[in-house]
RNA sequence: GGCGCCUUGGCGGAGUGGUUACGCAGAGGUCUGCAAAACCUCGUACACCGGUUCAAUUCCGGUAGGCGCCUCCA
């Protein structure tokens, strides 16, 4: 299994450090609004990469946080926290706020049949932990204090800059917000926040320092390390958070440990609209029910984003993603078509059991290849039409059952449609075939449309009528 | 201003130092009562300019354009 490793911009060998256990450490949403499409593409590449580690025999323990405290409107640790603006926003708490976008979050999980991470740990559940952290960085020696809150001190971590190829000193130039004066350099960021001492936060806690609220930064390293231990295998992530979050999180995971936080570092491209990255400030983010409402199915929309790399800018339009429901249509009737015609079909010979297994063989080797996803789908398509061109027969039915299952399995897509007929339709298939038998054309073609209605294909073969599901 | 990435046929989108990506759309054909589907054939893509090489879309340098991060943001 192979990963591109932002850690050493190279296509590496996953080497887990207990095989065959690999721990993954997945940094999640922060619930202060909907997931739009953007968001949902990352979590289907991280549901393909724990799918493509399983494939591989690996054992994947992923972990998924929730942030639902302290991720403020700026990464320069100026503003206001995101749950408490949502708040402000719709007039309620934000406990309020954090549990709705919660919910939304989780249900579009579910509906997108992106597996469930073994934890799903929310920031607010683990404020001791965090507190634990910051007070080992002290202890070390990484802290200080300053006027709004706990703060670490970015120069006392030798290659603070290294992970994300920074120039500091050229940030701090070209840098378009002003840095609080009072910190000791200007990457230096909170750890643990105090609140306003004029007003009461929504959440706040006690700590050593005073009462507030942790930094956004410090949850991430506290979670991970709680569950799956000092250094990840492998720590996902959206490609902006790079530069700031996650050299924030290498940089106090290793002060407080003294060892490598995470091996591979994977992270998932943006996806474009129009040309321009999907963010609020534009509103060009389209969420899930809205996509769903426009009769996209959920199969279609993981082809489309698997249609793409995650290392690659991908472009998201409607029209593109239409294209991707007709593509899998087309797969399905394909598959689901042939595999009635096998039903149907006697024969000594066993086709297929060898071609589909080179092709499992070929899709497991592009996705284990970087996720290579594009590959994947090319060399489905061509097992569907080396299948639906083949003279399948009964013997072919648990190979074919087989494939389908491999491929829900490792791309989460369903291209056999099974389903027993009616007594109805199966008479209704049968007065059409005696309509065409009589060549009354009329009648047969209305028998046919009606049992489209019903989602019922009917395909006239030199074998007879078959009927699929459409 | 700094850093990073990208530029593939009508669209989407892989990949490779010399051999078909693939999908969608399009053209022609086979089959069919007609459909539909399927199958077969087809388009001589790799931003531009140099360089390396027997050979470059693929490596190196430059030019142009686009995007991202350094605010919000997966």
């Amino acid at each position: 299994m192979k990963l591109y490793n932002t850690l050493t911009h190279k296509v590496e060998e996953i080497t887990p450090l207990n095989p065959p256990a690999v721990t993954v450490y997945t940094c999640g949403p922060t619930v202060y609004d909907y997931a739009h499409i953007g968001h949902w593409f990352n979590y289907v590449r991280m549901d393909t990469l724990i799918r493509a580690l399983k494939l591989n025999a690996l054992e994947p323990k992923w972990v998924m946080n929730i942030t639902d405290v302290g991720h403020l409107v700026s990464d320069a640790d100026e503003g206001e926290d995101k749950l408490e603006k949502g708040a402000k926003r719709e007039g309620k708490t934000a406990w309020e706020v954090a549990d709705f976008y919660t919910q939304d979050f989780l249900d579009g999980m579910r509906q997108l049949h992106i597996l469930k991470p073994d934890h799903i740990v929310k920031a607010t559940k683990h404020i001791p932990d965090q507190i634990a952290l910051i007070q080992r960085l002290e202890e070390k020696g990484f802290t200080y204090i300053i006027d709004d809150g706990v703060y670490y001190d970015t120069s006392m971590f030798e290659g603070y800059e290294a992970f994300a190829r920074l120039d500091l000193e050229a940030l701090q130039a070209g840098a378009r917000v002003a840095f609080n004066k009072q910190k000791r350099n200007p990457s230096d960021f909170a750890l643990w926040k105090f609140s306003p001492k004029d007003k009461k936060r929504d959440m706040e806690w006690d700590s050593p320092w005073g009462k507030g609220f942790p930094g956004w930064h410090i949850e991430c390293s506290a979670m991970s390390m709680k569950y799956l231990g000092d250094t990840l295998d492998i720590h996902t992530g959206g490609i902006d958070h790079i530069a700031v979050h996650h050299t924030n999180e290498i940089a106090q995971s290793e002060a407080a440990t003294g060892k490598r936080f995470a091996n591979t570092w994977m992270h998932s491209n943006h996806v474009l609209v129009d040309g321009e990255k999907i963010s609020k400030s534009l509103g060009n983010g389209i969420r899930l029910q809205e996509i769903l409402a426009m009769g996209i199915s959920i199969d279609a929309i993981r082809l489309h984003i698997l249609e793409s790399h995650y290392r690659s800018q991908s472009k998201f339009s409607m029209e593109g993603l239409r294209i991707s429901e007709s593509t899998l249509r087309k797969l399905q009737h394909n598959f689901s078509w042939i595999y009635q015609y096998a039903i149907n079909t006697y024969s000594t010979k066993h086709l297929l059991e060898g071609d589909l297994k080179k092709f499992k063989k070929t899709i497991s080797e592009a996705l284990s290849n970087d996720l290579n996803t594009p590959k994947a789908l090319s060399q489905l398509h061509a097992a569907i039409t080396m299948v639906t061109a083949s003279e399948a027969s009964q013997h072919d039915i648990p190979i074919m059952e087989d494939f389908a299952e491999f491929i829900r399995e490792t791309l989460g897509i369903s291209i056999l449609h099974k389903f027993e007929l009616s007594h109805e339709n199966k008479k209704l298939i049968a007065e059409r075939e005696q309509a065409r038998t009589n060549k009354e054309w009329a009648k047969s073609d209305e028998l046919r449309d009606h049992l489209a209605k019903q989602g019922i294909g009917v395909r006239d073969t030199a074998h007879g009528t078959i009927w699929f599901r459409l």
